[in-house]
RNA sequence: GGCUUCAUAGCUCAGUUGGUAGAGCAGAGGACUGAAAAUCCUCGUGUCAGUGGUUCGAUUCCACUUGAAGCCA
């Protein structure tokens, strides 16, 4: 039997993803799911660039707005929740429509990876920060290599999330991490998945970004961020989002304003750089000029769903 | 006009007692399996302002030229 299609549109931040997406959806009946990490936040809009009810023009979106920014949300989540949004969209006889520039949730749903199921350990990863305040990172390291030489081996001492990560998996499920990687793919892909990308001359996606960068001042991105800091108590990861952090470090006195903006600026410059080494690494992905117009590039999405 | 100081990587600056040079930042490339807009790794050849001179050899010393800063008129 044939694998139902399911379009997927990746790039860089400010790349046009949004545009493209709905445009396209119109024309193939399409629903689209949003892939990114830090538009799934209520109350985070200006700063996330996240599509309007106008902009969207009535296609439907799934994955955005529906988790507080105090809650926790991980890419074992966006994975079951993406594809239960793919089976609503078929069964409506829709086109899926995959969009955003978040990798790791990316590649969690193209290559159907499953996650084993385990609850988010809390007091464990609090241990274990305590345990690099006080010790240094390298004695969890050598930790770590005796659990798992061979993912050691993959990474460097100085990073700390994924030697954490590999202590955190062996303390939930008893096995390795490359054990549990490797059983994390045995499954079928359900689905024919259809990936392009987005992609703009280097110097011309940054005049981009800086451009969107002082818009998202103007729309006020500093009120945005002091009232979601005034609403909300914990962030356990909105607060990484880009220009989210740097307002709030201007908010603190910690830097000038105009510090603060050459920083959000810089920083979505490196994003999209490292979103676009992410994405490059799929061999698959047929690559689309953005500086196009849009409906050449429907063009050529519509003749590879044929 | 006179004097002094400076001119080295895209930027800020080290340095070479004369044997053609190196940091930080910027930038580039890469990695990525439950925080990912996060986290981490790698990468520094440039007429050492220009033209002459001294020298086996000058970015380094000398002269002049150009530009910048400062001081004195």
């Amino acid at each position: 039997m044939q694998k139902e299609k399911v379009i997927v549109i990746c790039g860089p931040t400010a790349s046009g993803k949004t545009a493209l997406s709905i445009e396209l959806a119109k024309r193939v009946n399409g629903e689209i799911i949003s892939c990114d990490s830090m538009q799934i936040y209520k109350d985070m809009n200006i700063g996330t660039a996240k599509p309007t009810k106008e902009e969207m023009q009535g296609i439907k979106h799934y994955l955005m707005d529906f988790v507080l920014p105090n809650e926790r949300y991980s890419v074992a989540d966006y994975k079951k929740d993406a594809k239960k949004a793919i089976k609503e969209i078929l069964q409506k006889g829709k086109v899926p429509i995959i969009v955003g520039g978040t990798g790791l949730y990316m590649d969690s749903l193209i290559y159907e990876i499953e996650y084993p199921n385990i609850e988010w350990d809390e007091k464990y990863r609090e241990e274990l920060e305590k345990k690099v305040e006080k010790n240094g990172l390298e004695k969890l390291y050598e930790q770590a290599k005796k659990i798992d030489p061979e993912a050691v081996k993959k990474i460097s001492k100085n990073d700390k999330k994924r030697i954490l990560r590999i202590l955190e998996i062996y303390h939930a499920t008893g096995k390795n991490k490359t054990e549990q990687e490797k059983e994390s793919r045995k499954k079928e892909i359900e689905y024919d998945y259809k990936i392009y990308a987005l992609n703009w001359d280097r110097n011309k996606l940054y005049e981009r970004i800086n451009h969107r960068v002082d818009i998202m001042l103007k729309q006020g991105l500093i009120e945005e961020v002091t009232q979601i800091y005034q609403k909300y108590e914990k962030f356990p990861t909105a607060m990484q989002g880009l220009g989210y952090k740097e307002v709030v470090d201007y908010l603190n006195g910690m830097t000038s304003k105009e510090e603060m903006v050459e920083k959000i600026k810089q920083e979505t410059r490196r994003y999209a750089k490292r979103q676009l080494t992410w994405f490059r690494k799929n061999k698959q992905t047929i690559w689309l000029n953005a500086q196009d117009k849009i409906q050449n590039n429907i063009e050529i999405i519509l003749e590879g769903l044929n």
